[in-house]
RNA sequence: GCGGUCGUGGCGGAAUGGUAGACGCGCCAGCUUGAGGUGCUGGUGGGGGCAACCCCGUGGAAGUUCGAAUCUUCUCGACCGCACCA
């Protein structure tokens, strides 16, 4: 058990003098509800005429069942920001709602029988309840969970609203097929090339599905990126290098013959300075002329085959072994006349990329070249590093990718890179065998899921009128209850009556779509939901133009790229349809870390939950576990991200009741800055509730000591006016550290802060030590918020404010000027000394201060200063 | 493979060109308490010295500067993302 605030009967099984402590179990509760009674976090949709509005937004959970440590962080992190921006006068909208659609529902149906439905709802009620013993300053009238109607309805008006104005599309694209349970596998259900669940070798499949037109915004999620000043840079990089822009050439290859009615293959290059370098052409394996090879030669369909068991992820193509398989097919160089070269068809291209075709340049890169080397095929080294020998210079294992001279390439010899590039394309262009282009790495959004639990994609298919909008007043299009999920494959497409329907256009017999969106949908416009939640449309232009952009959005890393662009894309779509304003919904974006903790495991290879161990101090200072259960040694793995497959997880349920929130939301504020991954132990929580405790003690031990409330502090002298200066240098290092998101320097200063009241002493520090202790209460009001309510009811015996409802403490500037400065004396830059002079004296007489310093005078050893270098208020560096 | 981030005491970290190690955890010593997973006080990077002090030290190597954890180049290691997990 911790020291707590233990229940009365454990209090007297203590002894007969029990210490007076800070009741968490009552005191978080009785003010969550005093908050919710003055209704302090809720915002109208309009805000009023002159309020300063700042919108608040953490990443909204998907509703697994239970809050895991990520949430707590990223929502006291939230809330932190939510609580200083509304002391600071701003109207702040702070909501919180639910991605309620996804796979684990369905899977929860198929394994154990429960409705999705049900599954979510349950599932949302009890972490609802976690979230809320938080004490999150949340406005909870705003809540909704993406799996209800009134939500997804207007969704499916979005989506219209996207396809009128020509930015939905329905073409063909590649999916992970599990052969044995009839279904589409995401890349994550692919494991080592087999389906998850049955085992099956995965297969790559054609479907047609419904595309969001992301790509039509390419340049300016590119170009808009600049703006986004208060986005980390990191995450800007990596949005830049997904959209992918680069500039090349397309180049056309006639094929010596032609197969099936195809005379020419189309690649996108990057580099076609080093065309003369050349040595075959590659295919990827979906590529139109591999499929039509594939019908006349057996053994190319049988390397296709092989190559749809890879998976599509990008990862797994590029990572697999460079393979490939010769077609027997030559296309001509376009600039030697007779020279052909190989055409082969090859794992590691790309169909997505470019043109899903390459020239292989094997002197100038690295994959063509292992791929050339594999099989035997020609290196010709075109560009030449400077000072290299022309006659001697020879590719080994390695390629040349870097600047140089052209060589060995007709009439490009000479020049360089660039210059080179430019002269291909002109010939290229000339010759009417290519041009120049910007390619992107971006794709369009493929938004069509093969399941049951999503919004449901409101067309109908009619065999005389194509794809059919959905008619408005048959919105929402709701997903049926009654769904059997005892057969494999996507339940709406098996319901016995749900996708039969009439044509909306031609009245005659059709089908509805039984494809349901991508989550990612759902979740790249909820923010704009949350200003006007309960509105028959999808956004009121009121709310959304007062409350947009979110001021602050925070969440995970792993968001950095997906999750970010698709809802950059919705706001841009909203935006040209009507819904909004602008085209950026996240003014600000801070990427917090990831929350690890230490792994164990028993001797026979179990993994052990932390609470099931108990680590042990050997005599040498070494830690080890003991395995509770049987005392038997357990072994101390790494720090890693908790997960539940390794069992490194602590609930965040069991530390609020062991410890209350205003402990765990310190520790998580305190171990680290936030957007580092940070490691939870039990010693750092068990550090954090005792702070708590010493805050409320000598808050409760002063009180008595302390003179009324409002006492001026006046002009104090002596220990008084330290501890004032103290209070209001404070006062600016927090302010300083929340703005910048340092919390754990916040944090530390607060601690500080504690230390220096405690230090402070006599009867004469009384007034300064009331403005001290209510100053402190205020500065951690937003870290542990019960806890300052507490101590402002003891202070404050009868205020009508609560703290929540406070304006934040200003610094008084004459209390922030220290009368003396400590400066660094150096010698050749090696410190020898330090002196204390007056905040205002001169430059001659801290130079000679510092000059005459003993140990200085030493380190100078008589030698002439030929430099004295002077920063004001820091340093004196003498140079001999 | 491609892209990105991060390396500072026993541990989390502070310092973003100016006194390296603030603050916390852990550990050590003392006091308090009938007792302690309590409270308080002091100490705590490594080496040398009785001491005053001196030397070394921010993953590694080199460089720029009066001065580098911080800037530059190279290098090593750990982690994250890669389009159907959310």
């Amino acid at each position: 058990m911790p020291p707590s605030a233990a229940p009365a009967g454990d209090r007297a099984a203590q002894g007969p003098r029990p210490e007076p402590r800070h009741d968490f179990r009552t005191a978080e509760p009785r003010w969550q509800a005093e908050w919710e009674r003055r209704g302090c976090f809720a915002v109208p949709d309009v805000p009023p005429p002159g309020a300063r509005k700042y919108y608040v937004l953490e990443m909204f959970p998907y509703p697994s069942g239970k809050i895991h440590m990520g949430h707590v962080r990223n929502y006291t992190l939230g809330d932190v920001v939510a609580r200083y921006k509304r002391a600071r006068g701003h109207l702040v909208m702070h909501p919180m709602g639910w991605d309620a659609f996804g796979l684990p529902a369905e899977n929860a149906a198929r394994e154990r029988g429960i409705h999705p439905g049900r599954w979510t709802y349950d599932n949302i009620a009890a972490m609802r309840a976690e979230l809320k013993r938080m004490g999150l300053s949340l406005d909870w009238a705003r809540e909704f969970a993406t799996c209800d109607p009134e939500y997804y309805g207007q969704q499916q008006r979005l989506f219209l609203d996207f396809w009128k104005a020509g930015l939905v599309e329905r073409k063909e694209s590649w999916v992970n097929w599990d052969p044995v349970d009839q279904t589409v596998l995401a890349n994550e259900q692919v494991i080592d090339g087999r389906g998850w669940r049955s085992g099956a070798p995965v297969e790559k499949k054609k479907l047609a599905q419904w595309f969001f037109r992301i790509t039509r915004y390419a340049e300016d999620l590119l170009a808009a990126l600049d703006g986004l000043d208060r986005w980390p840079e990191r995450v800007k990089l990596m949005q830049a290098n997904w959209i992918g822009r680069s500039e090349g050439a397309r180049v056309r290859f006639r094929l010596a013959e032609a197969v099936a009615d195809i005379a020419e293959v189309e690649v996108f290059t990057t580099r076609p300075d080093t065309l003369f370098g050349m040595s075959f052409l590659a295919l990827a394996a979906e590529h139109p002329l591999a499929q039509a090879v594939a019908a006349r030669d057996p053994k190319a369909a049988e390397f296709i085959a092989e190559c749809r068991r890879m998976g599509t992820s990008e990862a797994a193509i590029e990572q697999a072994e460079k393979r490939g398989h010769d077609t027997g097919l030559r296309v001509a160089h376009p600039f030697l006349e007779g020279v052909t070269f190989p055409v082969w068809i090859a794992n590691f291209v790309l169909m997505e990329y470019g043109t899903g075709a390459i020239f292989g340049c094997p002197g100038h890169d690295q994959r063509d070249l292992e791929f050339a080397r594999k099989y035997g095929l020609s290196v010709l080294p075109v560009v030449l590093p400077p000072g290299a020998d022309p006659a001697r210079f020879t590719i080994g294992e390695e390629a040349y990718v870097e600047d140089g001279t052209i060589f060995n390439s007709g009439f490009l010899d000479g020049l360089s890179v660039p210059e080179a590039k430019r002269r291909v394309v002109e010939a290229l262009e000339r010759t009417g065998q290519g041009e120049g282009v910007v390619n992107w790495r971006l794709r369009d959004w493929g938004v069509s899921r093969q399941r049951y639990w999503g919004c449901p994609i409101p067309v109908i298919h009619c065999e005389g009128c194509g794809a059919v909008p959905v008619p408005e007043d048959r919105l929402p299009v709701l997903l049926p209850e009654d769904v059997d999920f005892s057969r494999p494959g996507n339940p709406l497409d098996h319901h016995p009556r749900w996708k039969h329907v009439d044509c909306p256009r031609c009245g005659r017999p059709a089908r509805r779509e039984t494809d349901t969106f991508d989550t990612f949908v759902d979740s790249s416009w909820y923010f704009a939901r949350f200003c006007s939640p309960r509105a028959p449309v999808p956004v009121t232009r009121e709310a959304v133009d007062a409350w947009l952009p979110v001021d602050q959005y925070i969440g995970g890393i792993e968001h950095a790229i997906l999750h970010l662009l698709y809802s950059r894309f919705f706001a841009r779509a909203m935006r040209d349809t009507g819904h909004l304003a602008l085209a950026e919904p996240f003014a600000g974006l801070f990427t917090q870390g990831m929350v690890t903790h230490e792994s164990y495991r028993a001797a026979d290879g179990r993994w052990l939950y932390p609470e099931e161990v108990e680590i042990v101090t050997a005599p040498d200072g070494s830690r080890g576990a003991v395995e509770k259960a049987t005392r038997a040694p357990a072994t101390i793995g790494r720090v890693e991200a908790m997960s539940k497959s390794k069992r490194n997880t602590v609930d965040p349920g069991a530390i609020i009741e062991r410890y209350g929130a205003d402990t765990a939301r310190w520790f998580i504020l305190s171990d680290n800055p936030p957007e580092r991954d940070m490691e939870w132990t039990e010693a750092g929580v068990a550090g954090a509730f005792r702070f708590t405790q010493r805050l409320w003690r000598m808050t409760a031990l002063a009180l008595p000591s302390l003179p009324p409330p409002g006492t001026p502090p006046g002009d104090a002298a002596g220990a008084a006016r330290r501890l004032r200066q103290a209070t209001h240098r404070t006062i600016a290092a927090v302010t300083e550290a929340l703005e910048g998101f340092a919390f754990n320097v916040a944090v530390a200063r607060i601690h500080e802060f504690a230390n220096a009241i405690a230090e402070a002493e006599g009867a004469d520090c009384a007034a300064a030590r009331r403005e001290a202790l209510e100053t402190i209460t205020r500065l951690a009001a937003p870290m542990m918020p019960h806890l300052a309510e507490e101590l402002w009811s003891m202070l404050r015996p009868g205020e009508a404010r609560l703290v929540a409802e406070l304006p934040w403490p200003e610094a008084d500037p004459a209390l922030l000027k220290a009368d003396t400065l400590t400066i660094a004396v150096q010698v050749l830059g090696r410190l020898r000394g330090t002196i204390e002079v007056p905040a205002g004296a001169t430059e001659a007489e801290v130079l000679a201060a510092a000059e005459a310093e003993p140990n200085v005078q030493r380190a100078l050893a008589g030698r002439p200063i030929r430099k004295r270098i002077h920063v004001p208020g820091r340093i004196v560096n003498f140079v001999v």
